[in-house]
DNA sequence: ATTTTTTTCCT
DNA sequence: GGAAAAAAA
Protein backbone atom coordinates (compact mmCIF):
# COMPACT_ATOMS: atom_id res chain seq x y z
CA UNK A 1 0.00 0.00 0.00
CA UNK A 2 1.57 3.27 -1.13
CA UNK A 3 0.86 6.81 0.45
CA UNK A 4 0.85 9.30 -2.69
CA UNK A 5 1.07 13.19 -2.36
CA UNK A 6 -1.36 14.54 -5.55
CA UNK A 7 -0.37 18.15 -6.46
CA UNK A 8 -3.17 20.22 -7.60
CA UNK A 9 -2.62 23.27 -9.60
CA UNK A 10 -5.06 24.31 -11.82
CA UNK A 11 -6.87 21.13 -12.45
CA UNK A 12 -9.01 21.32 -9.49
CA UNK A 13 -11.82 18.41 -9.88
CA UNK A 14 -11.97 14.73 -9.13
CA UNK A 15 -13.04 13.62 -11.98
CA UNK A 16 -10.41 12.70 -15.13
CA UNK A 17 -7.90 13.84 -13.33
CA UNK A 18 -4.87 11.70 -14.39
CA UNK A 19 -2.92 11.77 -11.19
CA UNK A 20 -5.38 11.10 -8.55
CA UNK A 21 -6.73 7.69 -10.67
CA UNK A 22 -3.39 6.68 -10.63
CA UNK A 23 -2.44 7.30 -7.52
CA UNK A 24 -5.94 6.11 -5.59
CA UNK A 25 -5.45 2.61 -7.79
CA UNK A 26 -2.37 2.01 -5.79
CA UNK A 27 -2.96 3.59 -2.55
CA UNK A 28 -3.65 5.96 -0.19
CA UNK A 29 -4.21 9.99 -1.35
CA UNK A 30 -2.82 12.83 -0.24
CA UNK A 31 -4.54 15.68 -1.64
CA UNK A 32 -2.17 19.18 -1.43
CA UNK A 33 -2.52 22.33 -2.84
CA UNK A 34 0.26 25.33 -2.48
CA UNK A 35 -0.27 28.77 -3.12
CA UNK A 36 2.66 30.02 -4.74
CA UNK A 37 3.40 33.70 -3.68
CA UNK A 38 5.47 34.19 -6.68
CA UNK A 39 3.40 32.88 -9.10
CA UNK A 40 1.21 35.95 -10.36
CA UNK A 41 -2.43 36.17 -10.18
CA UNK A 42 -5.17 38.47 -11.12
CA UNK A 43 -7.71 39.70 -8.60
CA UNK A 44 -10.80 38.18 -10.04
CA UNK A 45 -9.25 34.89 -10.46
CA UNK A 46 -8.13 34.50 -7.01
CA UNK A 47 -11.95 35.14 -6.72
CA UNK A 48 -12.85 31.96 -8.32
CA UNK A 49 -9.97 30.07 -6.66
CA UNK A 50 -10.96 30.40 -3.50
CA UNK A 51 -14.52 28.94 -4.21
CA UNK A 52 -13.06 26.57 -6.44
CA UNK A 53 -10.67 25.14 -3.27
CA UNK A 54 -13.76 25.72 -1.14
CA UNK A 55 -15.61 23.35 -3.41
CA UNK A 56 -13.04 20.94 -3.57
CA UNK A 57 -12.00 20.44 0.05
CA UNK A 58 -15.91 19.94 0.33
CA UNK A 59 -16.18 17.19 -2.15
CA UNK A 60 -12.99 15.50 -0.48
CA UNK A 61 -14.56 16.17 2.86
CA UNK A 62 -17.15 14.01 2.32
CA UNK A 63 -14.75 11.33 1.24
CA UNK A 64 -13.19 11.73 4.57
CA UNK A 65 -10.27 13.34 3.14
CA UNK A 66 -8.41 16.83 3.95
CA UNK A 67 -7.33 19.27 1.37
CA UNK A 68 -4.09 20.19 2.50
CA UNK A 69 -3.69 24.00 1.79
CA UNK A 70 0.24 25.34 2.48
CA UNK A 71 1.25 28.77 1.01
CA UNK A 72 5.19 29.07 0.06
CA UNK A 73 7.63 27.85 -2.37
CA UNK A 74 6.55 24.42 -3.75
CA UNK A 75 9.70 22.67 -3.58
CA UNK A 76 10.31 23.62 0.55
CA UNK A 77 6.50 22.71 0.98
CA UNK A 78 6.99 19.13 -0.55
CA UNK A 79 10.11 18.54 1.12
CA UNK A 80 8.76 19.46 4.32
CA UNK A 81 5.86 17.44 4.37
CA UNK A 82 8.26 14.45 3.08
CA UNK A 83 10.50 14.93 5.54
CA UNK A 84 7.42 14.89 8.19
CA UNK A 85 5.40 11.89 7.47
CA UNK A 86 6.17 8.54 5.11
CA UNK A 87 5.06 9.17 1.81
CA UNK A 88 6.31 6.98 -1.49
CA UNK A 89 5.62 9.55 -4.06
CA UNK A 90 4.42 12.66 -5.81
CA UNK A 91 2.15 12.54 -8.49
CA UNK A 92 0.98 15.89 -10.63
CA UNK A 93 -0.94 16.63 -13.72
CA UNK A 94 1.56 18.83 -16.38
CA UNK A 95 1.27 22.25 -16.76
CA UNK A 96 2.43 23.71 -20.05
CA UNK A 97 2.96 27.11 -18.61
CA UNK A 98 6.70 28.27 -19.19
CA UNK A 99 7.17 29.09 -15.40
CA UNK A 100 5.45 26.07 -13.91
CA UNK A 101 7.25 23.11 -16.58
CA UNK A 102 10.75 24.98 -15.59
CA UNK A 103 9.44 24.89 -11.73
CA UNK A 104 8.12 20.92 -12.40
CA UNK A 105 11.03 20.22 -13.97
CA UNK A 106 13.29 21.40 -11.03
CA UNK A 107 10.72 19.83 -8.28
CA UNK A 108 10.81 16.85 -10.34
CA UNK A 109 14.72 16.23 -10.45
CA UNK A 110 15.04 17.25 -7.01
CA UNK A 111 12.13 14.98 -5.41
CA UNK A 112 13.34 11.77 -7.42
CA UNK A 113 17.18 12.63 -6.04
CA UNK A 114 15.41 11.98 -2.70
CA UNK A 115 14.35 8.28 -3.85
CA UNK A 116 11.02 9.62 -4.64
CA UNK A 117 8.67 8.65 -7.38
CA UNK A 118 7.48 11.40 -8.67
CA UNK A 119 5.12 10.64 -11.46
CA UNK A 120 3.50 13.50 -13.85
CA UNK A 121 0.55 12.75 -16.37
CA UNK A 122 -0.90 14.50 -18.94
CA UNK A 123 -2.53 18.03 -18.44
CA UNK A 124 -5.49 19.99 -19.50
CA UNK A 125 -4.59 19.82 -23.45
CA UNK A 126 -6.79 17.59 -26.17
CA UNK A 127 -3.46 16.63 -26.86
CA UNK A 128 -0.15 17.53 -25.33
CA UNK A 129 1.16 20.94 -26.98
CA UNK A 130 4.35 19.92 -28.41
CA UNK A 131 3.12 18.71 -31.50
CA UNK A 132 4.78 19.88 -34.93
CA UNK A 133 5.18 19.66 -38.81
CA UNK A 134 6.73 17.16 -39.96
CA UNK A 135 9.74 18.75 -40.34
CA UNK A 136 9.58 19.92 -36.48
CA UNK A 137 8.41 23.63 -36.71
CA UNK A 138 5.52 24.46 -34.78
CA UNK A 139 1.92 25.14 -36.09
CA UNK A 140 1.76 28.50 -36.88
CA UNK A 141 -1.53 28.78 -38.64
CA UNK A 142 -4.52 27.60 -37.03
CA UNK A 143 -6.24 25.37 -39.69
CA UNK A 144 -3.67 23.10 -40.45
CA UNK A 145 -3.18 22.24 -36.62
CA UNK A 146 -6.39 21.42 -36.06
CA UNK A 147 -6.74 19.19 -38.94
CA UNK A 148 -3.34 17.59 -37.87
CA UNK A 149 -4.25 17.32 -34.52
CA UNK A 150 -7.61 15.65 -35.71
CA UNK A 151 -6.21 13.37 -38.42
CA UNK A 152 -3.27 12.15 -36.14
CA UNK A 153 -4.31 12.04 -32.52
CA UNK A 154 -7.71 11.04 -30.73
CA UNK A 155 -8.71 12.30 -27.65
CA UNK A 156 -8.15 10.22 -24.62
CA UNK A 157 -11.38 9.39 -22.47
CA UNK A 158 -12.10 11.17 -19.54
CA UNK A 159 -11.34 9.01 -16.63
CA UNK A 160 -14.61 8.93 -14.07
CA UNK A 161 -13.64 9.95 -10.11
CA UNK A 162 -11.25 7.59 -8.40
CA UNK A 163 -12.37 5.42 -6.08
CA UNK A 164 -10.30 7.58 -2.78
CA UNK A 165 -9.83 5.75 0.33
CA UNK A 166 -9.84 7.74 4.14
CA UNK A 167 -6.71 8.46 5.47
CA UNK A 168 -5.41 6.64 8.40
CA UNK A 169 -6.11 8.68 11.24
CA UNK A 170 -2.53 8.64 12.54
CA UNK A 171 -1.61 10.07 9.36
CA UNK A 172 -3.79 12.99 9.00
CA UNK A 173 -2.92 13.74 12.48
CA UNK A 174 0.82 14.66 11.43
CA UNK A 175 -0.11 16.92 8.50
CA UNK A 176 -1.16 20.85 8.70
CA UNK A 177 -2.86 22.54 6.68
CA UNK A 178 -4.13 26.32 6.54
CA UNK A 179 -7.22 27.49 6.98
CA UNK A 180 -8.36 29.27 3.21
CA UNK A 181 -9.79 32.27 4.77
CA UNK A 182 -6.58 33.09 6.04
CA UNK A 183 -4.69 33.25 2.76
CA UNK A 184 -6.85 35.89 1.85
CA UNK A 185 -7.80 35.37 -1.68
CA UNK A 186 -10.92 37.35 -1.77
CA UNK A 187 -10.59 41.02 -2.87
CA UNK A 188 -9.92 43.83 -0.35
CA UNK A 189 -12.92 45.79 -2.41
CA UNK A 190 -15.65 43.22 -1.34
CA UNK A 191 -18.19 45.60 -3.68
CA UNK A 192 -16.22 44.76 -7.14
CA UNK A 193 -16.78 41.06 -6.72
CA UNK A 194 -20.15 41.31 -5.00
CA UNK A 195 -22.03 40.56 -8.25
CA UNK A 196 -20.12 37.49 -9.27
CA UNK A 197 -22.21 34.91 -7.58
CA UNK A 198 -25.17 36.43 -9.41
CA UNK A 199 -23.41 35.29 -12.68
CA UNK A 200 -21.61 32.08 -11.50
CA UNK A 201 -21.56 28.98 -9.16
CA UNK A 202 -17.50 28.15 -9.01
CA UNK A 203 -16.95 24.52 -8.39
CA UNK A 204 -16.74 20.99 -10.15
CA UNK A 205 -20.73 20.36 -10.37
CA UNK A 206 -21.16 23.49 -11.74
CA UNK A 207 -19.04 23.05 -14.54
CA UNK A 208 -20.94 19.58 -15.50
CA UNK A 209 -23.92 21.83 -14.73
CA UNK A 210 -22.98 24.39 -17.07
CA UNK A 211 -22.02 21.93 -19.77
CA UNK A 212 -24.94 20.26 -19.69
CA UNK A 213 -27.43 23.53 -19.64
CA UNK A 214 -25.30 24.94 -23.03
CA UNK A 215 -25.52 21.10 -25.03
CA UNK A 216 -29.48 21.28 -24.05
CA UNK A 217 -30.24 24.84 -24.75
CA UNK A 218 -27.49 26.71 -26.52
CA UNK A 219 -25.53 24.45 -29.12
CA UNK A 220 -28.64 24.45 -31.33
CA UNK A 221 -28.03 27.64 -32.77
CA UNK A 222 -24.25 28.23 -31.67
CA UNK A 223 -23.26 28.57 -34.62
CA UNK A 224 -24.75 31.75 -35.81
CA UNK A 225 -26.11 32.78 -31.89
CA UNK A 226 -22.33 33.00 -30.75
CA UNK A 227 -21.79 35.90 -31.88
CA UNK A 228 -24.82 37.99 -30.34
CA UNK A 229 -23.76 38.61 -27.07
CA UNK A 230 -27.42 39.30 -25.49
CA UNK A 231 -27.89 35.77 -26.74
CA UNK A 232 -27.42 32.61 -24.70
CA UNK A 233 -26.04 31.07 -27.55
CA UNK A 234 -22.22 30.62 -25.62
CA UNK A 235 -21.12 28.11 -23.58
CA UNK A 236 -19.91 30.22 -20.86
CA UNK A 237 -17.55 27.74 -19.16
CA UNK A 238 -14.02 29.46 -19.48
CA UNK A 239 -13.57 30.22 -15.97
CA UNK A 240 -14.07 26.23 -15.04
CA UNK A 241 -11.29 25.26 -17.71
CA UNK A 242 -8.86 27.69 -16.36
CA UNK A 243 -9.46 26.89 -13.17
CA UNK A 244 -9.08 22.57 -14.27
CA UNK A 245 -13.19 22.34 -12.68
CA UNK A 246 -13.96 20.65 -16.07
CA UNK A 247 -11.42 19.32 -18.27
CA UNK A 248 -11.14 19.73 -22.05
CA UNK A 249 -11.76 15.94 -22.37
CA UNK A 250 -14.48 16.14 -20.71
CA UNK A 251 -16.23 18.30 -22.00
CA UNK A 252 -15.37 16.96 -25.68
CA UNK A 253 -16.25 13.21 -24.53
CA UNK A 254 -19.89 14.89 -23.27
CA UNK A 255 -20.35 17.08 -26.35
CA UNK A 256 -19.49 14.10 -28.35
CA UNK A 257 -21.70 11.61 -26.48
CA UNK A 258 -24.89 14.48 -27.06
CA UNK A 259 -24.23 14.44 -30.60
CA UNK A 260 -24.80 11.05 -30.96
CA UNK A 261 -28.12 11.45 -29.37
CA UNK A 262 -28.95 14.54 -31.56
CA UNK A 263 -27.04 14.03 -35.38
CA UNK A 264 -29.07 17.31 -36.67
CA UNK A 265 -26.48 18.90 -33.94
CA UNK A 266 -23.66 18.23 -35.88
CA UNK A 267 -22.48 20.83 -37.53
CA UNK A 268 -23.13 23.33 -34.55
CA UNK A 269 -20.99 20.74 -32.42
CA UNK A 270 -17.95 20.62 -34.60
CA UNK A 271 -18.25 24.58 -34.65
CA UNK A 272 -18.13 24.51 -30.53
CA UNK A 273 -15.64 21.56 -30.37
CA UNK A 274 -13.30 23.97 -32.98
CA UNK A 275 -13.62 26.52 -30.10
CA UNK A 276 -11.84 23.93 -28.00
CA UNK A 277 -9.55 23.73 -30.48
CA UNK A 278 -8.45 27.47 -30.68
CA UNK A 279 -7.65 27.05 -26.76
CA UNK A 280 -5.47 24.11 -27.66
CA UNK A 281 -3.28 26.30 -30.42
CA UNK A 282 -2.83 28.89 -27.93
CA UNK A 283 -1.12 26.11 -25.50
CA UNK A 284 0.63 25.14 -28.63
CA UNK A 285 1.60 28.53 -29.59
CA UNK A 286 2.77 29.40 -26.21
CA UNK A 287 4.94 26.49 -25.89
CA UNK A 288 6.34 26.93 -28.72
CA UNK A 289 6.83 30.94 -28.09
CA UNK A 290 7.21 31.08 -24.39
CA UNK A 291 7.89 34.91 -24.91
CA UNK A 292 4.03 35.21 -26.59
CA UNK A 293 2.55 37.52 -23.35
CA UNK A 294 5.00 40.23 -23.81
CA UNK A 295 6.81 39.67 -27.06
CA UNK A 296 5.11 40.29 -30.59
CA UNK A 297 5.64 36.99 -32.70
CA UNK A 298 5.95 39.80 -35.62
CA UNK A 299 9.32 41.26 -34.95
CA UNK A 300 7.78 44.61 -36.65
CA UNK A 301 5.56 45.40 -34.23
CA UNK A 302 8.54 45.91 -31.99
CA UNK A 303 8.55 49.27 -33.21
CA UNK A 304 4.91 50.32 -33.10
CA UNK A 305 4.50 53.92 -31.94
CA UNK A 306 1.90 53.35 -28.98
CA UNK A 307 0.48 56.34 -27.67
CA UNK A 308 -0.47 55.10 -24.02
CA UNK A 309 -2.36 57.77 -23.12
CA UNK A 310 -3.30 57.24 -19.40
CA UNK A 311 -6.41 58.87 -18.89
CA UNK A 312 -8.07 56.92 -22.92
CA UNK A 313 -6.37 53.81 -21.03
CA UNK A 314 -8.73 54.41 -17.83
CA UNK A 315 -11.76 55.50 -19.96
CA UNK A 316 -11.26 52.03 -21.42
CA UNK A 317 -11.38 50.22 -18.32
CA UNK A 318 -14.16 51.45 -16.68
CA UNK A 319 -16.42 51.74 -20.01
CA UNK A 320 -16.56 55.57 -20.07
CA UNK A 321 -14.99 55.74 -24.01
CA UNK A 322 -18.46 56.89 -25.24
CA UNK A 323 -18.84 54.21 -27.39
CA UNK A 324 -21.95 52.02 -26.40
CA UNK A 325 -20.29 48.31 -27.31
CA UNK A 326 -17.00 48.90 -26.04
CA UNK A 327 -18.13 50.52 -22.47
CA UNK A 328 -21.63 47.72 -22.16
CA UNK A 329 -18.68 45.01 -22.66
CA UNK A 330 -15.89 46.61 -20.25
CA UNK A 331 -18.36 47.32 -17.96
CA UNK A 332 -19.84 43.07 -18.22
CA UNK A 333 -16.25 42.47 -17.40
CA UNK A 334 -15.70 44.42 -14.23
CA UNK A 335 -19.74 43.76 -12.83
CA UNK A 336 -19.35 39.59 -13.86
CA UNK A 337 -16.13 38.99 -14.01
CA UNK A 338 -16.40 37.34 -18.03
CA UNK A 339 -16.84 39.12 -21.15
CA UNK A 340 -18.54 37.41 -24.59
CA UNK A 341 -16.28 36.79 -27.02
CA UNK A 342 -17.17 38.89 -29.78
CA UNK A 343 -17.16 41.87 -27.44
CA UNK A 344 -13.97 41.07 -26.36
CA UNK A 345 -12.59 41.88 -30.34
CA UNK A 346 -13.93 44.50 -30.41
CA UNK A 347 -12.86 45.96 -27.20
CA UNK A 348 -9.82 44.66 -28.35
CA UNK A 349 -9.89 46.18 -31.41
CA UNK A 350 -10.56 49.74 -29.97
CA UNK A 351 -8.02 49.49 -27.55
CA UNK A 352 -4.60 49.25 -29.69
CA UNK A 353 -6.44 50.55 -33.39
CA UNK A 354 -8.45 53.33 -31.77
CA UNK A 355 -7.09 54.87 -28.62
CA UNK A 356 -3.02 53.70 -29.75
CA UNK A 357 -2.84 52.35 -26.45
CA UNK A 358 0.05 49.18 -25.94
CA UNK A 359 -2.02 45.50 -26.59
CA UNK A 360 -0.40 44.50 -23.31
CA UNK A 361 -1.37 47.24 -21.18
CA UNK A 362 -5.10 45.20 -22.45
CA UNK A 363 -3.89 42.27 -21.74
CA UNK A 364 -2.84 42.96 -17.89
CA UNK A 365 -6.53 44.43 -17.31
CA UNK A 366 -8.23 40.80 -18.89
CA UNK A 367 -5.89 39.24 -16.92
CA UNK A 368 -6.40 41.05 -13.21
CA UNK A 369 -10.17 41.27 -14.11
CA UNK A 370 -11.00 37.59 -15.91
CA UNK A 371 -12.30 35.31 -13.70
CA UNK A 372 -11.39 32.72 -16.99
CA UNK A 373 -7.82 34.24 -17.14
CA UNK A 374 -5.67 31.83 -18.99
CA UNK A 375 -2.04 33.15 -19.77
CA UNK A 376 -2.05 31.08 -23.43
CA UNK A 377 -6.04 32.23 -24.43
CA UNK A 378 -5.28 35.74 -23.10
CA UNK A 379 -1.72 36.34 -24.99
CA UNK A 380 -2.44 34.47 -27.67
CA UNK A 381 -6.01 36.31 -28.71
CA UNK A 382 -4.74 39.78 -27.74
CA UNK A 383 -1.38 39.30 -30.14
CA UNK A 384 -4.12 37.94 -32.55
CA UNK A 385 -6.52 41.65 -32.42
CA UNK A 386 -3.33 43.09 -32.65
CA UNK A 387 -1.88 41.45 -35.63
CA UNK A 388 0.97 40.62 -34.32
CA UNK A 389 0.64 36.87 -33.74
CA UNK A 390 1.10 33.81 -35.43
CA UNK A 391 -2.28 33.46 -37.34
CA UNK A 392 -3.32 36.63 -36.87
CA UNK A 393 -5.95 39.08 -38.11
CA UNK A 394 -4.51 41.43 -40.84
CA UNK A 395 -3.75 44.72 -39.15
CA UNK A 396 -6.06 46.10 -41.40
CA UNK A 397 -8.62 44.26 -40.01
CA UNK A 398 -9.96 47.10 -37.72
CA UNK A 399 -13.69 46.82 -35.91
CA UNK A 400 -15.98 49.73 -36.67
CA UNK A 401 -17.85 49.71 -33.41
CA UNK A 402 -21.05 50.91 -34.47
CA UNK A 403 -21.30 48.39 -37.14
CA UNK A 404 -20.35 45.57 -34.76
CA UNK A 405 -22.90 47.09 -32.34
CA UNK A 406 -25.44 47.35 -35.13
CA UNK A 407 -24.92 43.83 -36.63
CA UNK A 408 -24.69 41.83 -33.26
CA UNK A 409 -27.21 43.42 -30.54
CA UNK A 410 -29.50 45.05 -33.11
CA UNK A 411 -32.10 45.66 -30.46
CA UNK A 412 -29.49 46.76 -28.39
CA UNK A 413 -30.38 44.75 -25.47
CA UNK A 414 -26.74 43.85 -24.39
CA UNK A 415 -26.16 47.14 -24.43
CA UNK A 416 -29.02 48.31 -22.19
CA UNK A 417 -28.37 45.14 -19.99
CA UNK A 418 -24.80 46.90 -18.96
CA UNK A 419 -25.92 50.02 -19.77
CA UNK A 420 -28.84 51.54 -17.89
CA UNK A 421 -28.01 55.16 -18.47
CA UNK A 422 -28.71 54.60 -22.00
CA UNK A 423 -32.23 51.99 -21.95
CA UNK A 424 -34.03 54.60 -22.66
CA UNK A 425 -32.50 55.72 -26.29
CA UNK A 426 -34.17 53.92 -29.38
CA UNK A 427 -33.03 51.22 -31.02
CA UNK A 428 -31.36 53.41 -33.70
CA UNK A 429 -29.48 56.01 -31.61
CA UNK A 430 -28.31 53.54 -28.81
CA UNK A 431 -25.10 52.84 -30.79
CA UNK A 432 -23.96 56.02 -31.68
CA UNK A 433 -25.65 58.79 -29.00
CA UNK A 434 -24.02 61.14 -30.35
CA UNK A 435 -26.06 61.32 -33.46
CA UNK A 436 -29.40 61.82 -31.53
CA UNK A 437 -31.02 65.26 -31.93
CA UNK A 438 -31.09 67.08 -29.08
CA UNK A 439 -34.63 66.38 -28.68
CA UNK A 440 -34.20 62.68 -28.30
CA UNK A 441 -31.73 63.16 -26.37
CA UNK A 442 -33.73 65.23 -23.79
CA UNK A 443 -36.16 62.54 -24.35
CA UNK A 444 -34.09 60.10 -23.04
CA UNK A 445 -33.22 62.22 -20.22
CA UNK A 446 -29.70 62.18 -21.59
CA UNK A 447 -27.19 64.51 -21.35
CA UNK A 448 -24.15 63.65 -23.40
CA UNK A 449 -20.63 64.35 -21.70
CA UNK A 450 -22.84 64.34 -17.93
CA UNK A 451 -25.02 60.88 -17.87
CA UNK A 452 -22.74 59.60 -20.62
CA UNK A 453 -19.22 60.13 -22.37
CA UNK A 454 -19.31 61.87 -25.58
CA UNK A 455 -16.81 59.89 -27.84
CA UNK A 456 -13.49 60.03 -26.92
CA UNK A 457 -11.81 59.72 -30.13
CA UNK A 458 -13.36 59.68 -33.70
CA UNK A 459 -13.43 56.23 -35.18
CA UNK A 460 -12.62 57.29 -38.83
CA UNK A 461 -9.85 59.10 -38.20
CA UNK A 462 -8.49 57.16 -35.63
CA UNK A 463 -9.06 54.32 -38.23
CA UNK A 464 -7.21 56.12 -40.89
CA UNK A 465 -4.34 56.60 -38.31
CA UNK A 466 -4.12 53.11 -37.46
CA UNK A 467 -3.78 52.17 -41.04
CA UNK A 468 -1.00 54.91 -42.03
CA UNK A 469 0.76 53.77 -38.88
CA UNK A 470 0.75 50.04 -40.28
CA UNK A 471 1.77 51.23 -43.80
CA UNK A 472 4.93 52.58 -42.25
CA UNK A 473 5.78 49.60 -40.54
CA UNK A 474 6.06 47.44 -43.38
CA UNK A 475 8.15 50.01 -45.23
CA UNK A 476 10.67 49.27 -42.38
CA UNK A 477 10.69 45.84 -42.86
C1' DA B 1 -12.67 36.47 -36.27
C1' DT B 2 -13.61 43.12 -41.13
C1' DT B 3 -14.37 47.53 -43.30
C1' DT B 4 -14.20 50.56 -47.01
C1' DT B 5 -13.80 51.56 -51.74
C1' DT B 6 -14.34 50.32 -56.39
C1' DT B 7 -16.43 47.87 -59.99
C1' DT B 8 -20.11 45.46 -62.02
C1' DC B 9 -24.60 44.62 -63.05
C1' DC B 10 -29.00 45.55 -63.32
C1' DT B 11 -33.05 48.75 -63.52
C1' DG C 1 -28.71 55.28 -59.19
C1' DG C 2 -28.88 51.48 -56.09
C1' DA C 3 -27.60 46.69 -54.86
C1' DA C 4 -24.41 43.18 -55.08
C1' DA C 5 -19.94 41.48 -55.96
C1' DA C 6 -15.05 42.15 -56.04
C1' DA C 7 -10.94 44.36 -54.66
C1' DA C 8 -8.13 46.81 -51.57
C1' DA C 9 -6.70 48.01 -47.14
Amino acid sequence: MTVTIVWFRRDLRLTDHPALWEAAQEGAVIPLYILDPHESSGAAELWWRHQSLHKLAESLAALRLPLLLRRGDPLQILQEIIDTIAVDGVAWNRRYDPRGMAQDTAIKADLQARGLSVRSFPGDCLVEPWLHHHDQQPYKVFTPFWKSLMARFSVAPALPQADLQPLAPELTQQLSSESLSSWQLLPQQPDWASRFPEFWEPGESGAHIRLHAFLEEGLLNYSKGRDFPAQPSVSRLSPYLAHGEISPRQIWQETQSHLANHPELAAQGEHFLRELGWREFSWHLLFHFPNLPDTPLRPEFADFPWQNNEKLLYAWQRGQTGYPIVDAGMRELWQSGWMHNRVRMICASFLIKDLFVDWRKGEAWFQDTLLDFDEANNSASWQWVAGSGADAAPYFRIFNPVLQSEKFDPQGDYLRRWLPELAALPDRYIHQPWMAEANILAQAKISLGVDYPLPTVDHAQARQKALDVFQNLKKKT
